[in-house]
DNA sequence: TCTATATTAAACCAATAAGTTAATTAACTG
DNA sequence: CAGTTAATTAACTTATTGGTTTAATATAGA
């Protein structure tokens, strides 16, 4: 469901600005060249996915970035990146190859 | 469109068996409970997203994981790396002070 | 109490996603 | 060449998503 939720560019954004701080719902929406309805549901997603959490101050609802899911998401990737490790190592040797002339070069 | 595309978890167990080697695409298909156009479909997603390719051999097409998306999934999560850990470290003075008996601890 | 502000809820719509079955293309094999 | 295997394309169905507008709820302040 994190992923789902990560999906959306203007959820990525809203969580690139918590990422900053906290902020109201209208504030988040501000930005956006959508209605203020639209981004609550944004918000919602993101809650359910617990990717934010929402406090109450007054007629507030000011939200902010909970690191969980994303430390998930970074864990998932673990498995990977040993794989594109692998990989990396094999394109520097194949770039210290074409340095010693030993290959030749596709992209000329 | 990388996220999108990993949203889904049997894309996600799709690239996780890719991640142990090459695997056709009715290979890729076999542990699935549908169909295996279903499937086929599953593998066009991640290629324009550019998280597989595909190979032609004979009648078969190889699917073979490629590093670079997941690479920049990683490269995003670095800016949230350090926030979630700032709240780690918030934790960890806040066990800290536990130890010491300076807090009440909430989960008792 | 009346009004303005902040937010959510409800009802709706168009586009996309995830699956199906049936038909098509391509390559090997007897 | 006929038949089999591997994979894709096409047409279709259903559910979900991302947006809208309008209505409802809750709080603050004059």
């Amino acid at each position: 469901m994190t992923l789902s939720a990560l999906a959306d560019p203007t959820r990525r954004a809203i969580l690139a600005r918590l990422a900053t701080g906290e902020a109201s719902v209208s504030e988040l929406a501000e930005p956006f060249d959508m209605s203020l309805v639209a981004v609550s549901k944004h918000l919602k997603v993101l809650e359910r996915a617990g990717l934010i959490s929402k406090g109450r101050e007054a007629q507030w609802r000011p939200c902010r970035l909970e690191p969980k899911p994303l430390r998930q998401v970074d864990d998932w990737l673990e498995s990977y990146r040993q794989f594109w490790n692998d990989n990396l190592d094999r394109l520097e040797a194949y770039a210290a190859l074409l340095q010693k002339g030993g290959v030749d070069d596709p992209s000329n």
